[in-house]
DNA sequence: ACATAATGTCTAATTTATAAGACATTTTTA
DNA sequence: TAAAAATGTCTTATAAATTAGACATTATGT
């Protein structure tokens, strides 16, 4: 799996750091760097949880063809 | 976290069984039974593999309020 | 250039998802 | 109504996610 520069891109928007997401969802900084990176496959609670702080929706953040479909 | 009716009505529509569906993505049919109860947290890879078979997004089974959203 | 923050990455320990097997109960079908 | 299939649920074992700590590297700000 490739990086995931959507996580990166919204956080960015949000002006948080690794550190402020993982906080923010309560896990490990170096779990959201691993998430980021790519090579993790993290719980759907996790990924729900950054999705309600960023303020994005599943397919935006982790489905694949999302970029045309939703909002 | 309560039951996932989204998937047992989409897996309806595809007329397959707990083990057909856990079979298609490659899990035990205990954790497709225990996903559509809702006392799992299971993997963001798992939920897209259920996505890809059910023909459904992400949005469409796991997110929340997505009933009226997306297609 | 220096200081500081942010990120990348490694190791070892722990928690949790998932597997495998078995059996009870409910639903479907003949 | 009986047999078979599907589902619910429990126990034990294993694989994998996640944590905690530490240190190197890269970016940011003064």
């Amino acid at each position: 799996m490739g990086k995931n520069l959507r996580i990166k891109t919204a956080r960015a928007a949000k002006d948080m750091t690794q550190k402020d997401l993982a906080d923010a969802v309560g896990v490990a900084r170096q779990t959201m760097n691993a998430i980021e990176k790519g090579d993790y496959n993290p719980s759907i609670n996790l990924c729900i949880a950054i999705c309600k702080v960023l303020g994005k929706t599943l397919n935006q953040l982790f489905w694949e063809d999302d970029e045309y479909e939703n909002q």
